[in-house]
DNA sequence: AAATATTTTTAGATAAGCCTAAAAAATATT
DNA sequence: AATATTTTTTAGGCTTATCTAAAAATATTT
């Protein structure tokens, strides 16, 4: 069965939205996700349904089959290690490479992706510091807890992000926070609920609530 | 103003069709060559007209303008770094990259290009000895020959083929012909027009017309 | 529980890209 | 030069993916 590079969009979104609580993609939600009015959305999940690759029931929202599931992921597979080709082999920034690899994610070549994967050294995570699915779907998964959830005293190293957008990654980059940097809170400030951190070794930083609920650490 | 990936096809197909003789393409010759009926053809070809990318009179085929050009260069300088890289880093053999690279050219990021070319190494030709334009459209130049134009006792190292068919290409690899390979004409056989040759040093193979007029040598 | 608000679906259009069949123009043949 | 053939265009349709406006269903508030 042929599946539009439109499809795959859509099977993203659901996927994206129904993945973390299991609940239903809302047409409302994923028209958002999107950018495309609620009205095409119930046109196109319609469609994927009758290719087997949503669950779907009138007024009730979309979730993946199997079959779907299956797309989605290798989708992602496929979108996470052309964004580590992207920043490891071809030197580009982690805040540039989001748009050319939704772009090069639509690219139809099984064995492209295993080469790809295999000259890239099989990466477990790309370079936000999310995990990149195996050729089955499966995720890794990492010990992770937001920057914010650290208490004063404790130390964790740097292993992902959760806002993906190029102005976060960039004030990020700016600070010295990057992927493995070692982070230490000295102290917490209750008023705002900002941190003050240590990086690298380097005291002096004083980081938002904000910022730090977006950053993911590793205890160490 | 975009560009779909279809129009792109169409701009190529042009290209080829009317730069070796400057000559208009006909819309029976685009039909054939994208495998789209004559209909569709000049339906598109309006369209691109009225977008400045061709010149088109009615009956009189169609002619690349600057613009289209532009385009049309730039999509085959992809192709062939795309080509590069998938045989250069991903160790594909060169009769796998062609339907890979098809998809890829058609990606849109400017850094990316001009990283790609960067990390191979600037290549001026691809895996198939075919010349890579530069990134204001100029081909490399190099003066080669059909085999089957070499003479008694002449020798030459293959630098490209004319026929960029699996087939073909698997044939050659399997007689040790690849780009860089040395062949020396021992004798040529009236008859059919074969030629009995010398690659890289061990004698005994006959190449017929066809296989000597697809392969491109130059003279040493 | 009734009224109101929100969400979702339906209905009807549109544009891009394709098709086949028929008409028109250009080219080749007698 | 007239006729036949080939090429190209026109006409009319289809599918995919989108839209807006209106109707229907669901959820929320009073």
């Amino acid at each position: 069965m042929e599946i539009s590079h439109t499809e795959e969009n859509y099977l993203k979104a659901i996927f994206k939205l129904s993945e973390q609580d299991g609940s239903p993609a809302s047409t409302n939600a994923i028209s958002s996700e999107i950018n495309i009015s609620a009205a095409s959305v119930t046109d196109m999940i319609k469609r994927l349904a009758e290719k087997e690759l949503i669950h779907y029931e009138k007024y009730k929202g979309a979730t993946l089959t199997e079959a779907g599931r299956r797309i989605a992921t290798h989708l992602i597979r496929k979108h996470r290690l052309w964004e580590a080709f992207l920043v490891d082999k071809l030197g580009f920034t982690w805040d540039e490479v989001h748009e050319i690899a939704e772009q090069l994610e639509h690219i139809k070549s099984p064995a492209l992706v295993e080469r790809l994967d295999q000259f890239l050294g099989f990466p477990k995570f790309d370079p936000h510091g999310d995990p990149i699915p195996d050729a089955d779907g499966n995720f890794a998964f990492r010990k992770q807890i937001p920057l914010l959830e650290l208490a004063v005293g404790e130390q964790g190293a740097i292993v992902g992000v959760q806002d993906h957008s190029a102005a976060f990654l960039q004030y990020l980059a700016q600070k010295q926070l990057v992927l493995g940097s070692s982070v230490k809170v000295l102290e917490r400030f209750e008023y705002d609920e900002s941190l003050q951190i240590e990086i690298n070794g380097s005291p002096g930083q004083t980081l938002s609530k904000k910022v730090c609920q977006n950053l993911f650490v590793q205890k160490q």
